[in-house]
DNA sequence: TATGAATGAGAGTTCATTCAT
DNA sequence: TATGAATGAACTCTCATTCAT
C-alpha cells in the first residue's frame, strides 16, 4: 500500500465501509472488515473517524449530499418548461432515479440498511424520506397554485404515495437488478409518470 | 411472577418482544430488555425459544401467517363481484390496509426493523414483500386477461408501483401517527384506489 | 409409569445415571438426561438426591462396596491353598477382572469418568486406585514373609506395575470390547499371572 | 502487562492453561481462570486462541509432537544394538519415562484430565494411548521375528500389559511425587524391564 | 410424593476502542 | 502518521436447583 495523502485515505475507507454496510447491514459490518477491505491497521481507522457511528454518519450525510443536489436541480430554461408541469415532474423522476441506480449501495443503504438501528440512526434516515416525501408536496401545492394540478387532491397521501412508489421502483430496478436493463431506465421513468397523470394532472395526458 | 399456561407465557413474551423490536431494532434489543418487560427471569426465556434467533422468527412467521390470511381472503360474493375488478382491488388495499394499522409493531417490524440483519433474516423478511408484489401482479395478469384491466401495462412495474404506494401509505398513516385520524381510513383507500384506477383500468371511473 | 416404592425409584434413576455418566463423562452428562432416561420428572431426582454430586458420589460408594467385596473375598478352602501363592494370585486377578467385565459402566467411571473431575470426585476416586495397589501390595509383602515370594522385588513399583497392567486389561478387553471374547477370560487371567510370576514367585513356574 | 512478542505470549498463555488443566481438569477451569494465572485481559486469550476447546487442543497436538519425538527415537548405534532386544527396550522405557517425569503436567493431562470428557476430546486422547499400545506391539512382533522374542506370546495382551504399567509407574513416580527420587529412574527403569524380561524375551536375563 | 415452570449465577465469547511502539 | 496487541464491558446462553401446585 503506497502513501496517500490523508483526503484519499479517508474516501477509500468510506468507500470500503459502504460498500460493507450496504451488503452486510450496520450491525453485521465489523470494524475488522472494513479495515481489511481497506488494506488498513485497526487502528488507522482511528485516525480518520472517531468510531464505527462516525464512519456511518458521514457516509449518510454525503448521501445527503448528493441527494439535495440532485432533487433541488432544475431543469434548463426551467421558467419556461414549468408551463408544463409533467415534464418537470419526469425530469426530477429522472433525476433522482439516475442517482440510486447509479450508486446502488447508497441506495441499498438508504432503503434498507440504515432501518431498523434505533433511535440513533433513525431519525437521520428519516430526514431523507421525509425531506423526499416534503418536496413532492411542496411541489404538488404549487402546482395546485399555478392551476396545473387538481386541488382537491389529498397533497399529503399523495406525496406519501408517489414517494413510495418511487422508492420501490428504485429498489427493485436499481439495487436488486432484477427486472429491466439500464437503457430502459427512461422508459420507466416515462411510465412511472404516466401512472400518476391522471391523478394529479389538470392538462389532459 | 405465578406460574402460567405454557402458551400464555410465551405469547406474552413474544408480545413484549414483537414491541421492543419493533421500537429497538433487532441488534438493540437486548434479552435482558425482553426478560425485563416480560417480567421473568433470564432463564425463562430460553425455556420457551431455542435463542433470540427463534423469537425474532417466530414473530415473523406469525405475521406472515397474518398477512397470508388476509391478503388471501375474498370479499362476499367474489364470484359476481369480480366483474368490477376496482372493487376487488379495493377490497384488497383496505384488507391489508387495515392489517398494519391495527398493529403497528408488526408493521414497523416488517418495514424497518427486518432489514439490514444481513442474510440470515433478509431472505425471509424478503418473502413478504416479494409475496405482496407477486399478488399484485398476479391480479393484474388476471385482470387483463378478462378485459378489465388495460392489457399494456408494464405489470411488473406497475405491481412495484402500487406495492411501495401502498407501504408507505401503510406506513405513514398506520405507525408514525401522523396525519389521518382511523376514521378516515376508508376515505384514504378510497383515494389510493383512485390514483392508480386510470392507469389500470379499462372502465371508466 | 406405574408406582413404585422409593427404593425402587432411587435405584432405577441410579442405574440410567451410571449408564450416562459411563458414557458422556460426568460434565457432559445434565440432569436432563438422567431425568429423561429414568422416565422422571425433574424435580423427582432431587426427592431422592440432593444434587448432582450426590448421585455421582452414590454410584461411586456401591461401586466400592461391590469392590470390596471382590477383592477381599478369599478362595474357598483359602487356608490350604495359600500355600500355592499364585493360585492366589491368580484367584483374585480372576475375581477382579470379573467385577469390570460384568459391570463396563463401572469400570468406565472408574477409570475414565472418574479422572479430571477435579479435587471434589478425585480424592475418592484415589481411594479405589490406592485400595488396590495397596491390597496388592500387602499381598506381595505377606508372601515375602511366608517365604512363597522374592524377597528382594521393591513391594511399591511391583504394586504399581500390577495394579497398572490390570486395569489397562480390564478396559482393554471389558470396556472396549476389542480383543477377545468373553470365554477367553480365563486364558488372559492365565497369561496376566504367568507373565509376572517370574519376577515375583519364588517357586518354580 | 506490556507488549510482546506474538509467540511469546501464546507460549505464555498454553502454559498456565497446562497447568491449571493438569490440576483441576478441563471443566473446572475457568477462561478466568487462566486469563488471571496469564496475567492477560479476558479478551486477549481470544486474539491467541478460537476458544477454550482450542486452547485445550493445542496443548495436546503439542504433547502429541513431543511423544511421537521420543517414543520413535533411536538409541545411538542402533543398529548393532539390536541384537539385544532388551537393551532397545530398556531404552524406550527409559525416554518415555522421562518425558512424564520432566513434565508431569502433560502426564496429568494425558493420563486423568483427557478422560471423561465426551467425544469430543477423547478421540483424540485415545490416539495417545492406543499409539503407545500398538508401538509396543509393533516392537513384539519385530522381535519376534528376529528370534529375540518368545513366539507364542499374546502380542495384544502384553502390549496392553506393558502400557498399562508404563503409564501407572509414570503417573505413581512422576506425578503424585510419592516414592522415588529423581535419581533413582534408571533403577525403576530397569526394575521394570526385569519384571517383563522373562515373559518376553529368550535370551537369558 | 411428583411435577415441571421458573430461576439466576455464572460461563464462554465478541468486538469497538485504546495506546505503547 | 501508522500499527496491531491489548483491553474489558457487554452480550448471549446454560443448567443445576427451587418451589408452588
Amino acid at each position: 500500500m503506497g502513501r496517500m495523502d490523508a483526503d484519499q485515505r479517508k474516501r477509500q475507507i468510506l468507500e470500503c465501509a459502504k460498500k460493507l454496510f450496504a451488503q452486510k447491514g450496520y450491525y453485521q459490518t465489523q470494524i475488522s472488515d472494513i479495515q481489511q477491505a481497506a488494506g488498513v491497521a485497526r487502528g488507522t481507522i482511528y485516525q480518520y473517524f472517531k468510531n464505527k457511528d462516525d464512519i456511518f454518519m458521514t457516509i449518510l450525510e454525503n448521501l445527503h449530499l448528493e441527494m439535495r443536489d440532485i432533487i433541488s436541480s432544475k431543469p434548463e430554461n426551467y421558467e419556461e418548461d414549468f408551463s408544463n408541469a409533467k415534464k418537470v415532474f419526469k425530469y426530477r423522476i429522472r433525476k433522482a432515479f439516475a442517482l440510486f441506480t447509479n450508486d446502488p449501495d447508497y441506495c441499498n443503504i438508504l432503503l434498507r440498511v440504515g432501518l431498523g438501528l434505533g433511535d440513533n440512526f433513525e431519525c437521520i434516515l428519516r430526514r431523507f424520506d421525509n425531506q423526499m416525501v416534503e418536496l413532492i408536496k411542496a411541489y404538488l401545492i404549487s402546482g395546485i397554485k399555478l392551476g396545473r394540478i387538481k386541488p382537491d387532491i389529498d397533497t399529503e397521501l399523495m406525496s406519501n404515495l408517489i414517494g413510495g412508489a418511487f422508492m420501490r421502483m428504485a429498489y427493485y430496478y436499481g439495487v436488486t437488478g432484477k427486472g429491466r436493463k439500464k437503457e430502459e431506465f427512461e422508459k420507466l421513468t416515462e411510465e412511472f409518470v404516466e401512472t400518476f397523470a391522471y391523478g394529479i394532472f389538470l392538462e389532459k395526458p
